[in-house]
DNA sequence: TGACAATAAATGACGTGTCATCTATTATTA
DNA sequence: TAATAATAGATGACACGTCATTTATTGTCA
């Protein structure tokens, strides 16, 4: 009776406990640059598929469900992204980087270098594509699954395989 | 070329996404019980632990860090938790839970369970344990590591070997 | 074309998370 | 013992997350 714990409930825990100090050290390495982890994040994919609507930003997001309104609206407020009423159908809104945005955004690379660098202290390559094969069959079941696989961390169907 | 992102990136994202997704199963479960996720920690370690102060909790939770005053001032006015000070020492609180407090948690076992059947209607034993494995491995080195051990999550040096 | 359905975004409400600061109480020590 | 340090908890401030509702605009179809 070494563990009275059942693995499983040990997982939940330690998911919640990896996100919590993951998140905790990113942020740290992004302060010096004044933006937070969910900002870098919307900072990234603007930089790779702007311009685009809050709905298809919304869809591309891992930090957060539902529409982003609030977090692009702070963005907009620090001047890092530019927000404008779409011309054809103007219930959409064109998100873009602002140059300072585009700054940013190359500050935020090497923050996160940094973060794969602690993790890579840590994990073996083979280890962390174990792990991500596991994270990613529970995915593959979630609503976040259109999400994560839009931004390319996980494929339908391949690599998932018990 | 297959894939073009770095193992780690992949790792952090797919952390996260787990982190969001069981959340939000979780706290569907939790729904119809009237508490949040938060709760039902605090509400499952005053059941182990109690009596205990707001930093003996501090010291135990996963899902924040710093001292829990206002998580825990909300389950006051839920009813869920009694607060009164210490005789000895006014500086603590003497946190217990009440009997509607006691009555949650085994409902919030229930919960619980259906949590885990389904994650382990997707993962088997063996994988839960090897991914609990590499996940602690990174934590052992956090500021988590001491409410995790406490918890009985992790454990010092042991499993968490390459 | 004019009422109505559908859609995108904004907003309200609530509960976290995190960090810094304040307050009250106890411990220390000059 | 009186000033000071240390400690626990409360609180202010800010940024999320999540869900439900509202608003503005466009689509549709009778």
């Amino acid at each position: 009776m070494e563990n009275k714990f059942k693995e499983a409930e040990k997982f939940r825990y330690l998911i919640l406990a990896s996100q919590r100090q993951g998140n905790r050290i990113y942020k740290d390495l992004l302060f010096e640059i004044g933006v937070t982890p969910s900002k870098a994040e919307v900072i990234s994919i603007l930089m790779k598929y702007q311009p685009m609507s809050l709905k298809e930003l919304g869809a591309m997001l891992i930090c957060e469900s539902g529409s982003p309104s609030r977090l692009v609206e702070r963005m907009v407020k620090d001047k890092l992204v530019e927000r404008v009423k779409e011309k054809n159908d103007s219930r959409f809104v064109r998100l873009q980087l602002t140059s300072l945005g585009i700054d940013k955004y190359k500050l935020i690379v090497k923050a996160e270098n940094q973060m794969y660098k602690i993790l890579e202290e840590v994990y073996t390559e083979d280890e962390l594509q174990l792990a991500n094969q596991v994270l990613s069959r529970f995915l593959l079941e979630s609503p976040l699954s259109s999400n994560l696989i839009k931004r390319g961390y996980i494929h339908k169907s391949r690599d998932n395989m018990k």
